[in-house]
DNA sequence: GGACAGACTGGCAGCGACTGCGAGCCCGCA
DNA sequence: TGCGGGCTCGCAGTCGCTGCCAGTCTGTCC
């Protein structure tokens, strides 16, 4: 509703609001560390909550479910990934629209160790993966129409074609981060994106 | 272990099969039933079991999760997947591996009315989304042996252009079966595959 | 035919994720 | 200083799922 304390430098107004994010980051990192040390599965909701200093009842208040402690920023991927291609030239590609929404996502992560952490995380535990690619099936859809009104309608509709389009984009995403993942972080993701989409499209 | 009551239309050899077999097909179609008339989240497993005339307890012992209810087959789509593929000629190429092991495994469903109700559960349903999606990345991973010794390794590691070839492939499934049931499963869902394929490939 | 071993079943207690509700607390504002 | 509203907490309860123990039924061997 208040449309105060959006951006991340701006400070917050109210004492509330920073005790909200306080603890926020808080739960936030003990989760965080808690998973990386013991596991996604091994680690409970009663333990976070009791290390972080707050009841269960509180934690869901936060954060609705389980999975949402790692992918909560998740949300915001989705509008950056969305922001991003509406804003690329109308002129451009479709692969090189989806290259940029990829590019932007994949930098708002914070350092470079942190980002290995997840997806390592990520593709460890098979009900994260879960969750993620389910997540992830949303913003394809929200992408839909961006992609749609990029494509010529000369022959039939073009709904399955987008569809296909941005799904091998993220497909070649997925063989990417997995490839990333499996070489320790070696290497730069968005090259192997496009290794990935060339080899699809060769 | 023993390799008795192989085939669908060999009988069972000992009373326990039969009875196990029973009880098993009572469950499933008691689920897929509930799930259709009610909804997957709203139909509760103590509901099922109860229909269906056994105990929670036998029921989790004949399947392991409630998505296997829905899902209990996919382990044999693995099965044929990779055997198709594995049966394809060494010449062939990548895709027309892929797209033969994409067939053999839509051939697998009984009726068009099944599958199409299936795959209206499955796209309506996030739950079972996230798990069919999870399920899936193993399938992936086993493939990936098959379809990497199908590569030239001119150049770099083939790892990764496989993984996307893969996922490439059944994201182009994705899109098929997608546009497939909101035509109300007017078409062919090969046909759809191919245009998709095409699409991306283009 | 009877006894035995083994598999299958049911019920119960319990765990973990998650939710609704009522009570109480504390901040912000008047 | 007091009041109102949002926030926190604890509790009880639901649902998926598992371990355990006892009871039952099947197939087999004597």
């Amino acid at each position: 509703m208040k449309p105060e304390a959006e951006t991340a430098t701006g400070a917050p107004t109210t004492l509330w609001d920073r005790t909200r994010q306080l603890a926020s980051q808080e739960i936030l990192d003990t989760a965080l560390r808690l998973f990386i040390e013991q596991g996604y599965d091994e680690t409970t909701i009663a333990q976070i909550a009791r290390e972080a200093g707050v009841s269960q009842r509180t934690l869901f208040r936060y954060f609705g479910a389980k999975e949402d402690l790692l992918g909560a920023d998740q949300d915001r991927f989705g509008q950056v990934l969305t922001d991003t291609i509406s804003e690329q030239p109308a002129g451009a590609g479709i692969w090189e629209v989806l290259r940029a929404g990829v590019a932007a996502v994949l930098a708002l992560h914070d350092s470079r160790e942190q980002a290995l952490a997840r997806f390592r995380l990520l593709h460890n535990t098979a009900s994260l993966c879960a969750g993620y690619l389910e997540k992830r099936l949303r913003f394809q859809d929200e992408l839909l129409p961006l992609i749609e009104a990029r494509m010529d309608a000369a022959v039939g509709s073009t709904a399955p074609r987008a569809r296909a389009v941005i799904a091998t984009a993220f497909a070649c995403l997925d063989a990417a981060s997995m490839t990333w993942v499996s070489n320790d972080g070696k290497g730069d993701m968005m090259d192997l994106y496009d290794e990935c989409l060339a080899a699809v499209r060769s």
